[in-house]
DNA sequence: TAGCTCGTTGGACAA
DNA sequence: TTTGTCCAACGAGCT
């Protein structure tokens, strides 16, 4: 009888799971998970004092535990938890199963890549044959490289010519029928055991918003290729800059578990949609964003702390500790600004236009340092991406992987006007402004006294004074940037 | 090697 | 109110 191990990690799905079905066409099938201790590993020190773990975030952690809880019911509670060190649990499994083979999806954190090189190592020393599938990413990032052999740095090169240009991506592959391993001495905790879920209140009303499993994924899937327009993919192009529309496919805290795989993504709207279809084209390029940050990633380890433009590196960063606590709890002054940072905290979500504002307002108008920023997301973001989210924080900072002039800020009251005209989002998180007539929502400190009385808003007491003047702000910010050295990495 | 084009998402201001 | 132009400047990527 051959036994093989599937060990889920950022795989958290039966459909389109490579290694899975490998494992599963082997033999029986004994699936684990391992809940690794990361706390005080891998710890960088960054020179502006901030402490950057790879520990799990708080909001991470609270879907990963509904997530583990809906795989475990999806393998009719065959699901192995175990918690402490792979390499270590792993070996206790091979010897109590008797398995011969391991397999598993890759994965492309730094850290992850060194754990699983000296697995494999000591597997294959112990004649274990080790299987590691490409279930993640549609492109392997070593395998997208220039004509000269070295890899992108600007994202439209990388996508259409080296993306496209190479091959489409497989096909997704269907659920595999899985003969369980089942011995009664094999043992396993719960999942409460893993102890994931955060004791803080807002968990419970922050997991209501979702369906956090494998079908719950799908679902949503569905919901945005067959939404009529404006508010799914076919009005994606321009729907999805305003945050009030559900106009967004809300998969990327799927996608970062793997309950759902990019495979499926890309190919979900054939049939249904024109090949050449622009929303369809923008949508997977977003796809592409993300196998470019991944590819960022491979070729700059260090991408969470350290700026991929070296020049930043001497950058010097405002230490203003309440600005930023006001910034984190959404109380700026920016009604844009805060309705985001609350969305954020309410809801572990926040919608890409804002992620934009919020991120600019932070780097260039409080002049406060990203790496804040990313820690801030990284903890409260369902869909916090070893990836996506560094490579986004430098590409707003500007010293990421962004060839656009360093004047671009953005200006949270006419992005508001822009985006938000009639004021649904912002008044949904800040709903002391509620009632302010749309001229004046995104700047109330440029209200009449009487519009103001009116909407039983007082400045300073029902809702903050702005933090910053934002146009003497961008200019600081200018001046700022100008000043750095000219020549670059 | 030289030269050319282009770069996810902008803002301010003038006409 | 809308549209066009400039900001001020450079590296990536390709031919």
């Amino acid at each position: 009888m051959s036994v093989t191990i599937h060990w889920f990690r950022n795989d958290l799905r039966l459909s389109d799971n490579p290694a899975l079905t490998r494992a599963a066409r082997t033999g029986k099938v004994v699936p684990v998970y391992i809940l690794e201790d990361q706390t005080g590993k891998g710890k960088d020190q960054t020179p502006f004092g901030l402490q950057q773990s790879h520990a799990m975030g708080e909001a991470t952690k609270l879907w990963l535990h509904y997530a583990l809880s809906s795989l475990q019911s999806d393998l009719q509670d065959k699901l192995v938890l175990r918690r402490g060190s792979a390499e270590h649990i792993l070996g206790e499994l091979i010897d109590e199963t008797g398995a011969q083979q391991v397999t598993m999806t890759r994965c492309y954190a730094p850290h992850q890549s060194e754990t699983d090189r000296n697995i494999e190592q000591k597997l294959q020393r112990k004649g274990i044959k080790i299987s590691i599938e490409t279930g993640n990413l549609l492109w392997e990032p070593e395998q997208i490289t220039k004509q000269d052999g070295t890899p992108y740095k600007v994202f439209t090169p990388f996508y259409r010519r080296g993306c496209l240009a190479a091959h489409p991506p497989r096909q997704p592959l269907p659920r595999p029928n899985i003969d369980f391993y089942t011995d009664k001495k094999i043992s396993s905790l719960t999942i409460d055991a893993l102890d994931l879920k955060p004791s803080l209140k807002w968990t419970d009303r922050v997991a209501s918003e979702w369906d956090i499993s494998e079908t719950g994924a799908q679902a949503a899937l569905q919901r945005f290729i067959l939404s009529a327009h404006p508010d799914g993919l076919h009005g994606y192009a321009e729907g999805r800059n305003f945050p009030s529309r559900p106009a967004t496919s809300r998969l990327s805290p799927y996608l970062k578990f793997g309950q759902i795989s990019p495979h499926q993504a890309w190919y979900a709207a054939d049939g249904h949609f024109n090949p050449a279809d622009k929303n369809l084209d923008i949508f997977r390029s977003e796809l592409g964003w993300r196998e470019f940050s991944y590819h960022l990633l491979h070729t700059h380890p260090h991408l969470k702390t350290k700026p991929l433009q070296t020049k930043f590196a001497q950058f010097q960063w405002l230490n203003e500790p309440e600005h930023l606590r006001a910034w984190q709890t959404g109380q700026t002054g920016y009604p844009i600004v805060d309705a985001g940072m609350r969305e954020l905290y309410q809801t572990g979500y926040m919608h890409n236009r804002i992620r934009m504002i919020v991120g600019s307002f932070l780097v260039k108008n409080l002049l406060l340092d990203w790496r804040h920023g990313e820690a801030w997301f990284w903890d409260c973001l369902f869909d916090a991406d070893a990836a996506s989210n560094t490579a986004s924080w430098q590409w707003i900072a500007g010293c990421g992987a962004d060839a656009a002039p360093y004047f671009r800020v953005f200006n949270p009251v006419t992005q508001g006007q822009k985006f938000d005209s009639d004021g649904e989002y912002t008044r949904r998180y800040v709903p002391e402004l509620a009632n302010m007539p749309s001229k004046y929502l995104f700047n109330p400190f440029d209200a009449p006294i009487d519009v103001l009385r009116r909407a039983g808003v007082t400045l300073g007491r029902s809702y903050p004074y702005p933090l910053v003047d934002v146009k003497v702000s961008r200019l600081r910010a200018l001046d700022h940037f100008a000043a750095l050295p000219k020549s670059t990495s």
